[in-house]
DNA sequence: TTCATATGGTACGATTTCGTATCCTTCAAC
DNA sequence: GTTGAAGGATACGAAATCGTACCATATGAA
């Protein structure tokens, strides 16, 4: 478990920061095979010795860095106090979405976890289920809770929240991952609209 | 351009196939960096003079993988000879569409290009272009020439094909990519039955 | 001051890996 | 049969890379 990393100074704490953030922006921007420790090492400063006493070795750096963005970009996810009619609750929703799983972090983490997955599948899990699963289910609570008052026809929400963040998404978010092409603020929002106009009426009873 | 690979032997054709084919288990199953030439030499057989003679070095071999893959796989996605109404005509687009995306060949296919799409572009573009847009721009043509007749207000094509395929996607290629949970073609049929419901439903005037 | 600990700088060993070169066999054409 | 090209087995060079070892310095506490 947590071997002997009770005792850490208010200052190794900061180095370890550091060299975490430091070898965040190259294991993400290139991927973890082209990512050496020398090259950590050059970029954040300092000897090997320090970096290996925070990091016994590649992997367990990786790790810290995958479950660090995790975190932060993952967080994205929570779900917002609603305000606002039902469909402009769905249009923040599903713009929010978007606009986050597009964010340049979210794909640099998607991509390497995509890549990785068979290799660290607790990670790849953890981000499926702290990120896409995880605001779909927000979603399908909010439709559980909203449905009859809209006279929807809904029998499962997770499928139908699934299918909602699976329209807004559409081509996007490929075209994000394969040519780095992601949408302006203004184009999230208006795909939500679109979105949320067609799946709305088709709830319809 | 195709500099002296004119004269090749009915023999060396094959010879050449053998190598991709053993070549594409390898780098399709493994990652591009965690697959070596050795590694692919014992699983081939045979020497190193063969391997670079018909694949000059790694990249080579493995750009010629991904073309061969990608031209397999994804010539499921050519548009089949429409029957039957035109419900039951999106239900099998979006369920044929989800069995390809899902299927073990294509999944390794689209983990390869996320991993390498930074250092590949063109075949990642190339995937992009013949694998999902292809198939959405196939259903926009269907919803262009159809709408009318089913009195549908579609406005964009396009947008409303790629909406339609997301909707089928779901969370299910997700699923697939990072837990290998992949559906029966029975589910994947379902799947896209109920998004046609809500779909064509949210289409109508 | 003194001493232990953390850290920087760097050398190093072991291993891997790409691609080339070498030597010898096989096989097909003439 | 002879000959020449293709192919197999393998050695090899060069570079990269992971992780360890070693020594000098700085820092902070007793």
């Amino acid at each position: 478990m947590g071997k002997d990393e009770i005792d850490l100074t208010e200052k190794q704490i900061l180095r370890r920061g550091e060299i975490l953030d430091s070898a965040t922006k190259l294991f993400l921007n290139e991927s973890y095979g082209r990512t050496t420790m020398d090259n950590v090492l050059t970029l954040v400063g300092g000897s090997k010795r320090t970096l290996y006493k925070y990091f016994p070795n590649k992997e367990a750096l990786f790790t810290a860095i995958i479950e660090q963005v995790s975190d932060r970009v993952l967080s994205a996810f929570t779900p917002l106090p609603r305000e606002g009619t039902f469909r402009e609750a769905l249009i923040d929703m599903g713009a929010r979405y978007l606009q986050v799983m597009t964010s340049a972090e979210c794909i640099s983490l998607y991509r390497a976890m995509v890549a990785e997955a068979p290799h660290f599948p607790d990670l790849a899990d953890n981000f499926l289920q702290n990120g896409p699963c995880r605001a779909s289910q927000h979603l399908a609570e909010y439709l559980r809770s909203h449905a009859k008052n809209n006279r929807l026809r809904i029998t499962d929400p997770d499928l139908c929240a699934a299918q909602f963040m699976g329209a807004v998404r559409g081509n996007v978010h490929f075209h994000a991952v394969f040519n780095g092409r992601v949408p302006t603020k203004k184009e999230t929002r208006m795909i939500s609209e679109t979105a949320v106009e067609t799946l709305l009426n088709g709830w319809r009873k």
